[in-house]
DNA sequence: ATACCACATCTCGCCTAGCTAGGTAAGTAA
DNA sequence: TTACTTACCTAGCTAGGCGAGATGTGGTAT
């Protein structure tokens, strides 16, 4: 995750999606929830973060809403919405699709 | 590859240098074989092919060369530098660690 | 009070790189 | 001549990650 700049584009949506799908979260915690489960190799910025969330949320496939928090700023909670999902599956399969086209000439091993 | 527009930037040089680990080829050559071995998938543009192997070849990690062709135009053969096998090492390592992490959160199978 | 840090969000401007849509040119075939 | 394949090139558009800075809350230390 230092110089992956160019490979994380195209799957930023797909990764905050997969998370909203299991509950709400706001956006520090998408970060943090990011880095835990792929065991530290993503750590979003704030820069590469907000925008997306913004863009997911303009499209319709995330939806926003204030809450207040214990213990600083308010948080801003997405949730992931019906198109949001249809999205994500599309968007998997494409993953799916593309990793293993990109495996096929990285390691021609069946050639 | 239709959509794939953004899930290809960081993967583009792996692929072309990965081709070039073989034998020289010329830019039209490289986009037949590309979609040969990925099995249709990948149908590189001209505006993605030339301007990245004019980078490669800028960087180093490719070295072109005029021949002059049977059927139609001359061609430029790209050869694999070593400054592009090490560049190429580091690439693959790179793509297994991001592909491994993205697999992580999108299918948190061992959760 | 002042300083500092963790939490939490936002945005401007830069940069990379894929693609559209055009162009040039050689050889072959109808 | 027209048209298609091979073969290369490029200007301009666009998407999106990121650095850097701003804004604000609340807690703890000095």
């Amino acid at each position: 995750m230092e110089n992956d700049r160019e490979l994380l584009k195209g799957s930023t949506d797909s990764l905050l999606l997969a998370l909203l799908t299991e509950q709400a979260m706001y956006g520090y915690q998408l970060v943090k929830e990011l880095e835990r489960r792929s065991q530290g190799y993503f750590q979003f910025r704030e820069g590469t973060l907000y925008p997306a969330l913004h863009r997911l949320e303009k499209d319709g496939l995330i939806a926003g809403k204030w809450q207040p928090s214990p213990v600083g700023k308010d948080r801003r909670y997405y949730a992931i919405t019906d198109t949001g999902r249809t999205f994500l599956h599309a968007r998997l399969a494409q993953w799916t699709g593309f990793s293993k086209a990109v495996s096929r000439v990285l390691v021609p091993s069946g050639a």
